[in-house]
DNA sequence: TGTATATATGATCGATTACTCATATATGGA
DNA sequence: TCCATATATGAGTAATCGATCATATATACA
């Protein structure tokens, strides 16, 4: 049985890798195509591909193929306000590191 | 070198298991000793045990020794935030999935 | 139809994770 | 001091993850 505890874990295991935070950042932020999130985040293609496999997979994009092209976008805008408070509680985490040496 | 997006993959590393998601609503309505949640999740001790350790150890929560016990507390409240809006992502998945029987 | 381009996937491999059993450590009380 | 209790940890193991290379597929276009 899935219980709550369950899917909170896949959506966290989902984005628990620094390469997929940064495509969901990209995708954010308008692109959109595998063929410009590989160079910029200078990863191996095959390597990019799984890893965008693994957030259609467990729900946090939905992609749709153009042509050539595979195409994604974020399938619930929330999974952004995710990243935005582990980045803020990391921010303050940060901060209190350094006071020390202050 | 550590990027923003690597400590956010390690705060989201940290509650990707259902066990720990578990252990934390426990501390979150003041159950706070490894004594009591090892029986409510029917898990071995040395295994919550670890299972503390990785969240103390990500920052996630802190530890004190107060005699024989070990107590833990939420290092920050915005976790309980993100375990909020998994719970809410994922109830919306399962509405969506859901609407296809009814 | 042949070729270039974009993406996906099989096979492999080393590293990490989750778990369990047994044992160690550390504290409190008889 | 001896014993019970709470927690931590070493060792072993199966499963999963992340990366890479090579190759397959699928589409567009000359």
């Amino acid at each position: 049985m899935n219980t709550a505890a369950d899917f909170q874990a896949d959506i966290f295991s989902a984005v628990a890798h620094p390469n997929r935070i940064r495509i969901l950042e990209m995708i954010r932020y308008g692109i959109n195509c595998n063929c410009e999130i590989a160079p910029e985040l200078g990863m191996e293609q095959s390597n990019l591909s799984r890893h965008l496999k693994i957030l259609v997979k467990s729900g946090v994009l939905r992609s749709w193929k153009e042509g050539l092209r595979t195409n994604y976008e974020i399938a619930d805008k929330r999974i952004y306000k995710l990243l935005d408070i582990a980045a803020d509680i990391a921010k303050a985490k940060l901060e209190k590191q350094t006071e020390v040496f202050a």
